[in-house]
Order: structure tokens, then sequence, then C-alpha cells
DNA sequence: TCTTAAAAGATTGTGAACAATTGGCACGCG
DNA sequence: CGCGTGCCAATTGTTCACAATCTTTTAAGA
């Protein structure tokens, strides 16, 4: 259960998720910058340790470093949002088969349990938990493959995922339409590998027809500040 | 052509190239270990750089982290070699497909130029040469087929594959069967995508099975001063 | 007023010193 | 003789200070 094949520190390490968190919360949007000194400042740690986390997190996608000028929140173009969704529906779907075949009682309540939040944070109308959670919920599926390298790239694509609906989501009444996460519990809970393949096909290209992908360009919060919210 | 998003400074660049290629030309065995402080001295550079450097390999999976132990040579175990082929059989025939179809001439002549040279270093028995020409050779269509997500993908998994072959390779005789290459080129030169995807997904299917993927162990070198080769 | 250039400020890149953790080794006990 | 314990060396984890680089500001000239 690895989720980490690299273990690293607990400090880099809390930084690490914390700012992901943060990132994948929405409450440092897509390209606000990230001054080393500023982090490493709210987090009471040295600059290194920040460095270290958000080399990390460069490498995952979600944030994006310019030499000499800093870090920055990456800011996905309409064309590599594009990318990660057609790379989603490459490896996804045949890990939900994946899933569905090898799923024990336990997975499939972990599963409904992620489901679950889901619908009550979108109840709540919290929606960065719910896409939050919405990502967790595809997470979950490939790991329950068994495929930690697939894994690890799904979850890489999630996260940069999370990123692509901040900045060209339209519609913004449902998030992620639970209805198919609950067809995809279900055929998974129920073993059928084939419906479960299917189903996470036709739902990632619900996900990217639900994207506005022209090419005007969003407001960039300028203050870092946000962290204190 | 951004073969690194993230910007990286120069010093940290050249120590992670020259790792790299020490790793992938198999100089450094699997399960060598890796000492900041002697590979610093060995590129007359800070650890820091080091340090960072072995960061970023850790992440590409070609470098393994142990908190407070240190750096070593990744050591694929079957069951991961046997996922790094699975996944490079989900994306790379496509990857092809997509190839064949956005090729100009220019890049089918760079991708014979490739397999020329692969040819050349096979022909002297510079196996080292050729198993990472042959990376080079998928790696690039990757880049061709213009999926910048995937080609990421492709290229971590490419170097993992280097390793695998390191540890589990059977047939010493013929490396990576240009005879493949060659006909993934024609299809790619004549733009015929079906035949490329095709094409590829059997080439994945050869190298997997020319693995001896039984639990047998081999030898660890020990000594981190195979860099003198 | 606009352009240009230079200096000041801020931020990252790097190296060296200190602290913390780990693994090995010898010593002593059962 | 085998095994557990405590010390010691080696290596990593972290912080801090300095150098290099970039951005911004400011001021002078056309």
């Amino acid at each position: 259960m690895a989720r980490d094949s690299l273990e690293t520190s607990p400090p880099v390490e809390t930084v690490k998720r914390e700012l992901r968190r943060a990132i994948l919360d929405h409450r440092l949007p897509p390209g606000t910058r990230l001054t080393e000194e500023a982090a490493a400042g709210h987090y009471g740690v040295g600059r290194t340790v920040v460095r270290t986390a958000l080399l990390s997190l460069s490498h995952d996608g979600l944030v994006t470093l310019e030499r000499n000028r800093g870090a920055f929140v990456a800011r996905p173009d309409p064309r590599e949002a594009r990318e990660v969704f057609e790379a989603r529906s490459l490896l996804e779907p045949r890990a939900a088969r994946l899933a569905a075949q090898r799923a024990v009682p336990a997975d499939v309540e972990d599963l409904r349990r992620h489901v679950a939040e889901e619908h009550a944070a979108l109840a709540q109308g919290d929606t960065g938990s719910a896409v939050h959670l919405s990502g967790l919920f595809h997470t979950r599926i490939a790991e329950i493959a068994a495929q930690e390298t697939i894994a690890s790239f799904v979850r890489a694509l999630v996260s940069r995922s999370s990123l692509v609906i901040a900045l060209y989501w339209r519609r913004h009444d449902t998030v992620c339409e639970s209805h198919a996460h609950h067809e995809l519990l279900a055929a998974i809970g129920r073993g059928d590998g084939a419906a479960a393949e299917e189903l996470m096909q036709s739902h990632l290209v619900d996900l990217l027809s639900g994207l506005d992908l022209s090419d005007r360009v969003k407001p960039v919060s300028s203050l870092a500040k946000a962290l204190q919210g």
C-alpha cells in the first residue's frame, strides 16, 4: 500500500500534501505564484523543504517551475487539457475493467463510501471538496486494479484534471455527475469488467465534453496568501 | 519541443542527464548504491545538485530513495516489470497510430536514422547503446504523435524498461529485433496508422515474452565506482 | 510624454556547516 | 557459543549564508 514508492521525510511530505490539497481544492487557483520563502514561513520550515516539495509537485504537473523566476500553480492550456483526458481514456477504462475483476468486498465498500462523501459534499455546495473526492474515486479504482504503475499515472492525471476543471468547467451545476460514479460502482460491485470499462470510457467523454476549451483566459489571482482561507 | 516542461538549472540538468545515461547504459547496474557525496565529488558539484537530480530520477522510477538510507539504482521486481509493459501496451500502440497519421518527412527521416544507429550499435556488439537507442526510437514515436502528456509517460516507461531488460533479458542474441522497428518505420512512413498500431502492439508482446520473469535474484554490484568505466 | 538605461530590490541557485537518523561493531551477559 | 545492548562511524535531512539572475523602479535624455 505504498502510496509513494519513494519515501520522503515527514516535513517535506507534509508540505507536499498540504500544497497539493490546497491546489486541488482550488484554494490556490491556477497561475498563483508560490514563493519559496512565503511558503516556508507559512509552514514553519526552511526553504529547502518547500523547494523539494515544489520539485515533486512539478513532476506531477501541478506546479510549473520557471528558472530563476519561481514556482506557479500549473495553468494547463486547452491543448494540454485535451491531452490529459486523452491519456485518461487510454488508461482508466482498462483499469476499471481490472478493478471490477479484482475488487473484494472491502474495496467495493470503500468506493461506496467515497461516492457517498462526494454526494454529501455536492449537497452542501462544497464544490472544492467534491472535485477532490471525485478524483479520489477515480484514483481508488486504479489502485484496486493493482497496477501500481498505471495507478501512479492516473493519480497524476486526475490531479491535473482538477486544474483543468478549475479553469475550463462549463456546467457549474453538476461537478462530476455522481450518476456515472454510481453506475461504475454498481458494475464493479457485480464484477462486470466489460461494463465497467465501457462506463468509464463514456464517463470520461462526458467529462471532456463538459469543458469549454475556447482560448479565452481566466483572471489570475496574484496573491499567494489565499492560503489563509 | 520542451523536453522538460519544468526548466531546471544547467548543473542539475547535466548531472541528471549523466546519471540517467549511466543507468540506461547499464554502467550503473540495478541495485547500485548512489552516495550523494561520491556523486558530488565525481561531477565536481555540491551535494545539493546531486540531491535534486536524484529526486528527479526517482520520479521517473530510475532511482529508489530510501529514507535516511540513500539512493539506489532502481531494481524493478518481476511484478513491476510486467506492469511496465502492461502500461506500455496501453499507451504506445495508440501513440504509434497517431504518429503514423501526423508524421512529416523530417520525422520519418529522423526515425530512419535512429534505426540505422541502433543497427550499427548492434553490429558492433554494443548492447548498452543498442538498448538506449532502441528506447529512443520508441520515445521518438510518442513525441511525433504530438501528445506531450503521453510522451512523457512513455519516456518514463521506456527508461524503466531499460532496467527491466538489464535484469530479466533472456535472449542475449537479439536485443530488440530491429526487424520490428523496420516494419514500424515503414508503416509510419506510408501513414498507415492501423498497421502501426498493430505492429507496436505485437512488438511489445514480443518484448515481454523475451523476459525471464521467474523470481531468482541477480547479483548486486556493491561498488558505485563503476562510473569509472 | 515616451523611450532608454542603469541601479536597487527581490527571488532563486548553490555550497558549506550543523543536526538527526541509521547501520555496523564490539563488548558483555546468559 | 549465541544473543542482546550500547557506542561509534557514516550518511542523509535541514538550515543558513552567499552568489547569480531576474524584475521593477527610477531617473535622465530625446
